[in-house]
DNA sequence: GATGAATGAGCCTTCATTCAT
DNA sequence: AATGAATGAAGGCTCATTCAT
């Protein structure tokens, strides 16, 4: 029984320690860059020892890819729960911008850490692309085929990826790394999928034509 | 790697020992990133003593800010010289994102130095969106102005916007950071102004439509 | 030169470590200069590693610090235990110098390093005067006191003075610096000492005179 | 004529040069040190190219030889000229130990830089010694010779070491390095060489004893 | 297993020296 | 001959990693 409780203790201790190791790495390595971030300081910011990043993570490049493979598997697609599909695709495809912009501002810290590296390291670039953005694109487009009768199938893919460039723009590139105001830039975005989508509009009876 | 210099010992050229040590360091840093390069390997690229580093640009980051100041200087903005405004706003749109597209596929290796450094230092996030990003959107929205008659002043930001941020995501995030083709995403690129252009169809006379 | 340090290998001892590099730190400046010693040759001296001078002591110049700090704190006033006090003045005036002139050579490796500083820091300069020569010279004018009879109080201080002048100067300058013979200047010392004391002799009764 | 002209003139440069150059490392070497003295501050100061240090002297310290070379050369006894010899032998011990003394203070520039240098150069030490303190030593001893029928040959020697050791102490050791007062090290000096020399004062006639 | 003190390879930088001009 | 730009060896210091406790 107590060696039980030991057992299930040190287990518990070390999947904390694991995650308070990866937050704490993920908030510097984000706000001061990979290399300029001491090991000392991500233990102390953790609250524990130095040796244990070794122990767990081999080196600090390692906790760098645990940082990473992690989110990666929490990366959850709750597209469908969270964001119920719009009336029209034109709508839809509003709403989805405006969506994936915010997820985007919400991963920044992420996007912050990871992309420095995937400029540096071929394989890392890969393996977010196949991991994070064709999922969601996979997901967005699942759910732009609600409205496949007004989509030919060609557009699709292009509406998939703009709304996923888009968002990644001005919810992420804009406001993080030139610093523009986070609101104008939503804004921004919406003006832009507005006059996108307007080219889905499905004609009214009686109504015609560009306006 | 094969040196960037021309053939030259001890000779006095300060200009050009200066241009050598930031292409150098443009390469270097860009393949490797900032702190992983070593001054010694820039010198040894750039064909002289390390020493010289210190001497010119007083620090390697000194020579890491020189190299951006440089460019910025060189940034000539001759989109007017060398690509005629189309017949149409439509047709401008798309060869506007057409162009840009290419252009920021042409810049990739200033980008990737500069954009980890804007990550981290506000400072220079800013001087890039002043000195660099927002000189090129004046450029675009004066020639968008061409076609005021047909486009609402507001709508007018939001086309400049949407060419330049569809121009950073398919001419470099997606090439250069996911190592995606560039070919492919230049051709989603298109179809995506093009699809994003036909809001501004002007009608012809006796046609109507959405076709 | 031999090692400073006993037999141990990533043993944790700070305090052993400490004086080890002070130890080693001492000789080498003493016997080199501050800037010819290099951190790793202490190390090596110390038998530790190199970067433990700039764990414990920040830099080199922190280790020179300490190790004049240690040797300040060190510093005992030990004149009364170990030398008792002649039975007259002209006697103790002798012995004085004697006995300052043989500690003089004693502290000659921590002169040979603090000296050379004080040309050049003031502050070193005047810390040296305060927390050593100032107390020293009190402890001897302490025992001068004793025959404060035979002694007007403005000649105290005089007598003072002459005994650590003569002290440092036959006792360091002239066997250190200059490199001339130990015993010899000991001796001239003694002859001076003689000299100076006579004129505190007291006279016998009965006989008068210089002789 | 025009050649003999130039010829002049290129010699007289040098030497104005290497003197400009002795100089400036002079003022540099004593306030700052050797080693933290860079050739280019010297040679600014000296208002010439920092070339010239190695043409003239072949390396820094060929400079620092130079220097003291120059100033042992330049070192002229001029005991005779400029002090009379005191009437008696009790007053010239003292007028010796005030003139040397401030001469200590005079030299105190030559002596900063010289001292740290033969600190660890026993060469330089003893080069010293003969050529600058052996030679006024011998001058001091000559003037005392003309005293020679109160002073026996054994003593003289001690007073000779004895003015040149007050003179080193209280004229240069004491203000310079630890920034005591010049005035009263002098009066100090004095004090100490009243009673010194109180030990030669010739017993006039009818009177005896101490006083 | 956890800790953090000890290690030492490696890098930026300095500056005496060289040499083209 | 004078200049000072170029050179590159060398050293102080940092910090990821190791390992005694």
């Amino acid at each position: 029984m107590i060696a039980v409780h030991s057992t299930y203790k040190r287990k518990r201790n070390r999947a904390v320690r694991e995650r308070a190791l990866i937050l704490a790495a993920s908030r510097l390595f984000a706000s001061r860059g990979f290399e300029a971030t001491k090991t000392r300081e991500i233990a102390a910011l953790a609250g524990c020892a130095e040796g244990l990043i070794h122990r767990y993570f081999n080196s600090k490049s390692g906790l760098l890819m645990a940082l990473i493979r992690q989110r990666v598997s929490q990366e959850v697609i709750d597209l469908h729960e969270k964001l119920p599909v719009a009336a029209t695709l034109e709508a839809e495809i509003v709403q989805l911008v405006d969506w994936e912009t915010r997820r985007m501002w919400d991963e920044r810290e992420f996007l912050k850490v990871t992309l420095p590296r995937a400029f540096l390291d071929a394989r890392l670039g890969r393996l977010i692309t196949r991991t994070t953005l064709a999922r969601r694109a996979e997901a967005i487009r699942q759910r732009l085929n609600t409205f496949k009768e007004h989509l030919p199938q060609h557009e699709l893919d292009a509406v998939a990826e703009f709304v996923s460039a888009i968002a990644f723009v001005f919810g992420f590139s804009r406001p993080v790394i030139l610093r523009q105001n986070t609101e104008e830039n939503r804004h921004t975005a919406n003006v832009i999928a507005g006059i996108f989508a307007r080219r889905f509009r499905q004609s009214s009876p009686g109504r015609n034509g560009r306006n």
